[in-house]
DNA sequence: AAGATATTTGCAATATTGTTGCAAGTTTTA
DNA sequence: TAAAACTTGCAACAATATTGCAAATATCTT
């Protein structure tokens, strides 16, 4: 059975053609997508309306996480370890090269805990380190 | 001499009605405003446009830094310390609160160094926590 | 202090991005 | 294979952001 066709019924999802184009462009990417990516990617073959909800619903799923960006625009990218529905723990460090503007997930810099202030309880943490990438350089 | 005036000046910046609201509202606000924030707070008195573009002058000033956020919104807060024009140095943790949603600058909480990759050159980094504030437990 | 120069503002138009309801189409279930 | 459940695309709409340009305002010069 192909990958994509796993991960869409694990998590109890129809398998559609939009959602395995999508999810296989996930699959071969490295690093994290953009919306328009994928639009652009996919030739627009698919209803911007359907691109929103089934990066929507992957993110509900557990199967893609969002990266914060500093500018304004949601990047999504697989989640590497198995996230449940509705509960995210992907802790990497992402990386944004200003020369390639590629957004990559370092899979092995777990972001590190911090003292916070007294009173603050954390949930969740995210770390974006932008500069040169190893590509670029 | 008002700060807020001192504050545009020292960064050669025309001093006008606008400016001196909009940095008055960073200079009485613990936390980040957003766009929205300070449309609403300044009562439209200021078209969205000239917000966009004081906000845009300050960032390139080095007076507010953007802040990263997982969803779509840019935040924005004021820069602690002397960053020059175009090249921000804050390296403090963000907060954001999932009960009020403020965005807190944990000013003395500093973003730790991790270790990348070989070839990744780092030039900034944040780091964004998001839990209960404070106020909120 | 007043006019010349430079900068900033507001308006209008336009672009981009994201959301919702609903009917038609597709997938799953039994 | 038919019924039920879910997904898609369309259309309309809403929110957010950008640009050019003329009018208004601030700064500079003397």
């Amino acid at each position: 059975m192909d990958l994509n066709l796993n991960i869409l019924k694990k998590n109890g999802l129809s398998v559609t053609e939009g959602r395995k184009k999508i999810l296989d462009l996930f699959l071969d990417t490295e690093g994290a997508l953009a919306h328009a990516d994928i639009e652009k990617q996919t030739d627009a073959a698919f209803d911007r309306v359907t691109v929103y909800r089934t990066l929507q619903t992957f993110v509900d799923k557990g199967i893609i996480h969002q990266i914060p960006t500093i500018d304004n625009s949601i990047l999504y990218a697989l989640c590497k370890h198995n996230c449940e529905a509705g509960l995210h723990h992907d802790n990497h460090v992402h990386f944004i090269c200003n020369i390639c503007t590629k957004t990559i997930c370092l899979d092995d810099v777990t972001v590190p805990d911090v003292k916070l202030p007294k009173g603050f309880k954390p949930t969740q943490s995210a770390m974006v380190v932008t500069g040169i990438c190893d590509e670029c350089r």
